[in-house]
DNA sequence: CACAAAATTGAACAATCTGTTCATTTTGTT
DNA sequence: AACAAAATGAACAGATTGTTCAATTTTGTG
């Protein structure tokens, strides 16, 4: 008798399902309602019994996987110890975000490949974007010494984690959240020395 | 009479202006050829004179996008003079991205966006990664420092500049290339420096 | 089980868009 | 003017969309 209960989330979940198992081979412009009826096996009418249309299909399938990432984001958090270095903090959100990554791999890699729909990369490293923020914000001497604009750093900081993950996920998690931490860290501190070496 | 010379040019011009004007005010999955024909003031037929479909339209000018984006950019290029310390050279490379970037920003502000076709950010940042993938080879005590395999890296290192170029293009170029270049050195500077720091 | 509510079905529908065809007209070049 | 290339208008079948509605099936609850 919950609040949040939902009637009928079984067939929902049917098409939402048969829905990713299509976009896997199709782009999702060329899907059809009818391809979707078709691999769930229910009439074409039923669909629109729970969707207005196959926009609104993937707008709920990514907002779930949105709102998915960022319970399990916070969850993690909440285990955290601050008494760190703020490196080390930097460490630790990055073990949590691959560690999150992981879980919704299979819809990630579908969602930023060309199946998917224009912009997703946009709007994921906005969600994740706040994330971020929030961490870095924390830090008065970060905020202190940053001379460029807030929103180029954040662009630039998540979108080379965002390229990080990428290529993780087409390489079907090649790694572990451990060593995909490892690795960034691995190019921070690349970054970090190569620029007292001359050619 | 140049080998290249290509018949009706016109009107294929008007055809792919015609949608790019379309392009800003509707996503090109709700873009229809009647649209087109209709804004180019043209027949519906005329265009399939022309074009496949409007896939193989929004294809030629994403083709062209990057071959002029390539020339721009090997131009440019032509005039360095190789005698600077590597950093300098990735200054000079950024400046000259930053530059080439500028020309074609109407168009990339577009197909960045989620009016534009999923995956074109995969394909912008696959086709630069190859110009900044040669400068770095070319580097041979980067490759003997670098540990983390090339792909990562590369997918880092673009990702974080493709991130800066968003931020600009959707700033409708706040900045000139040259604070862009200056913007991109503060942010690796500040990187550098950061992890000497504690909370 | 029985029964009512909820969900699904099948079929039909108008509307829109697609891609193609073809006869005709316009345009550009020699 | 004459010829070829390009564009037009109209028509066409085929797909897909989103909606409706009566009939049927499934589900959940007493």
């Amino acid at each position: 008798m919950s609040i949040y209960r939902e009637k009928n989330r079984k067939t929902k979940d049917l098409i939402q399902g048969s829905f990713i198992k299509i976009l896997e081979k199709k782009t999702f412009e060329s899907i059809t309602v009818g391809d979707i009826a078709k691999q769930a096996q229910i009439n074409r009418g039923t669909f629109y019994l729970h969707f207005i249309d196959k926009f609104d299909l993937l707008d709920q399938i990514e907002q779930r996987l949105f709102g998915d990432l960022g319970n399990h984001i916070d969850e993690l958090q909440s285990n955290y110890s601050s008494t760190h270095t703020f490196e080390k903090e930097q460490e630790q959100l990055a073990a949590t975000l691959f560690s999150a990554i992981k879980m919704q791999s299979p819809l990630l890699k579908i969602f930023l490949s060309d199946h998917g729909r224009a912009g997703f990369h946009l709007r994921f490293r906005e969600a994740f974007s706040e994330k971020v923020r929030v961490n870095l914000e924390k830090n008065e001497s970060f905020k202190a010494t940053l001379k460029v604009p807030m929103e180029y750093f954040l662009s630039f900081i998540t979108s080379a984690f965002l390229g990080l993950i990428e290529q993780w996920v087409q390489n079907d998690l090649d790694k572990t959240p451990q060593e995909m931490t490892i690795l960034y860290i691995d190019i921070i501190s690349f970054i970090q020395k190569k620029n007292t070496k001359k050619v």
